[in-house]
RNA sequence: GGCCCCAUGGUCAAGCGGUUUAAGACACCGCCCUUUCACGGCGGUAACCCGGGUUCGAAUCCCGGUGGGGUCACCA
């Protein structure tokens, strides 16, 4: 492995190397631990690319396991789909859910016994004690608190209760939860990735809890057991787990297992700069999915959000990404979801992608806006083909693609009045007539021979250019804009572009 | 409110003490291309939060303030 020169590429900061804390860089490992109480959302995605891209780019080994241990949210289907909007976005994982692995199983709530037996070990040890406060108890204790501007935390009531306590309040029919006994007057520094050292005060922390009452395990205690036993060297996640983190290490240090190394990464804002939630829009996977960003564009905009190569590139494919990543040119910033700049970069993956990928993407959005029919044959295939060559540089996203479309398959009414005005003009009847002659003879319309074709016209019928496109324009489409007339021609077909035409001319004649 | 994190144009960001009259991208504006719109090309407007230090020299280091955010659950 590269020994750390001095000028060093992967200093984590100013005075860290990478290399110096992690020799065998082959070890590492890094987990994706989505909890299934929704879709995959835009910064989980990003927390998931982030790992993913550290652990390829160092050879290491990615785990998705998911923490359903809240019983009331988790739902199977959320697991599904967090799933298929990972495999969507091309982000796979060596083990874990649905593919298995020496460490399993990977849903939590199937892990219980092993939660329990650690619940044992740190019971015994006095590390953690029974507690038999009720939640109402709590509540009115934290609003109390809060008021007097204290510190929020459990008081640590039932620290030191006997045997006989824990009888009679089971008796009363009490269940206790977990606590963990934090030690005071200890300060605990973290090691952080991207933001270097960070310190907190356990006197800061209250006893809290790891087993709840209906002996569930909480996520802090969860999280330490399964990146110990599954052997996860570091833990990427977003920065809002910072302040757990603390609590995680303690649980570490008790189990007397190896503190992992920490990166905790930036949040993704809103518009007004606050955590992105629903009310900022679309914020899952899935949504950007059906409106038909392209999951390439998703990759590269997520990586640009709170990452940068450093160099001037912009566009990249998530193989180039892996090539380059580095967790110390991760931002410490938090960053605003900027929709504009994702639009402008899926309309670029749309523009240069083969367009053949990209007429298969339309055709669903074409069905479901009835221009289409749920058998899409190869003919019609191919007409897709030319509609997406025509419209492609007007889109930001598929769904965009009806808007520019219905010009190809509904005939137009000619009611718009700028087109009407057009279509008064003297030259209209010998332009349509000439234009009608020549797809009569031309058979097969391609590009570069309608190209040729409408090149000639003007200079034939000794007209301006524009008393001659413009008027076809409006013939062909009933529109004063819109595509190319060599893309629109071939789309249209001969037939098709001839009877437009003499409706057209009925029109203004009526 | 306590604790923690952060601070370069409207947004994403480069910058790691002198090479900076501070890159690049999105957005915006103008011009060109196109006898339409868009695409594309060229150009432009626009930023180092404030105050103290340290230093010959600070956007870069330190301290304080301010601002923003996160977190304080038997959620994760």
């Amino acid at each position: 492995m590269l020994p750390c020169k001095g000028q060093c590429y992967n200093r984590v900061s100013k005075n860290r190397c990478f290399y110096e804390e992690r020799t065998d860089l082959s070890e590492i490992k890094v987990r994706f631990a989505p909890s299934p109480t929704g879709p995959l959302h835009i910064g989980g995605a990003r927390s998931a690319l982030f790992n993913w891209l550290f652990a390829r780019r160092y050879n290491g080994k990615v785990v998705v396991r998911i923490e359903d241990t809240d019983l009331e949210r988790s739902s199977r289907e959320s697991e599904s789909n967090i799933l298929s909007s990972l495999r969507w976005l091309g982000l796979d994982w060596d083990e874990g859910i649905s593919v298995g692995g020496p460490n399993g199983p990977y849903r939590q709530t199937e892990r219980l016994e092993l939660y329990k037996q650690y619940t044992e070990e740190l019971l015994a040890s006095g590390w953690v004690y029974r507690c038999y406060c009720s939640e109402e108890e709590l509540a009115t204790q934290r609003e109390a608190q809060m008021a007097a501007g204290e510190m929020v935390g459990y008081t640590g009531k039932c620290r030191d209760l006997f045997e006989e306590d824990c009888k009679r309040l089971e008796g009363e029919g009490r269940r206790p939860v977990l606590r963990f006994r934090v030690p005071q007057g200890k300060v605990l520094t973290i090691r952080d990735q991207v933001r270097g050292d960070v310190s907190f005060d356990c006197n800061g922390i209250g006893d809290f809890i790891i087993v709840k009452s209906d002996g569930i395990p909480t996520y802090n205690f969860a999280v330490v057991v399964d990146d110990y036993t599954m052997g996860i060297t570091h833990v990427v996640r977003a920065e809002e787990h910072l302040s757990n983190t603390p609590l995680q290490v303690l649980l570490f240090e008790a189990m007397g297992w190896p503190v992992p190394e920490f990166a905790h990464i930036s949040l993704i804002l809103g518009q007004d700069r606050s955590k992105m939630s629903k009310r900022h829009g679309a914020t899952s996977i899935q949504q950007y999915r059906d409106m038909g960003y392209l999951p390439e564009a998703m990759i590269n905009f997520l990586a640009l959000l709170g990452w940068s190569t450093g160099t001037e590139d912009e566009v990249f494919t998530l193989d180039q990404v892996k090539e380059s990543f580095s967790l110390e040119r991760v931002a410490k910033s938090p960053a605003v979801f900027d929709l504009e700049k994702l639009n402008w970069l899926n309309g670029y993956y749309i523009r240069h992608s083969p367009v053949e990928k990209i007429a298969e993407l339309a055709v669903p959005y074409l069905q479901q806006a009835g221009y289409l029919p749920e058998i899409v044959d190869d003919r019609l295939m191919e007409k897709v083909r030319l509609v997406t060559v025509a419209v492609r540089e007007y889109l930001e996203y598929m769904a965009q693609i009806v808007d520019y479309a219905g010009v190809f398959f509904d005939d137009p009414a000619y009611d718009d009045p700028e087109a009407k005005e057009v279509l008064s003009q003297e030259q209209v009847p010998v332009v349509f007539g000439a234009l009608r002659d020549k797809l009569t003879n031309a058979g097969t319309l391609d590009e570069a021979g309608v190209k040729a074709m409408l090149k000639k016209l003007p200079k034939e019928l000794g007209l301006g250019g524009k008393n001659v496109y413009q008027p076809l324009r409006v013939g062909l489409t009933g529109k004063t804009k819109g595509p190319e007339l060599y893309h629109l021609l071939p789309a249209l077909g001969g037939p098709k572009a001839t009877e437009r035409l003499e409706r057209a001319l009925a029109q203004a004649r009526g």
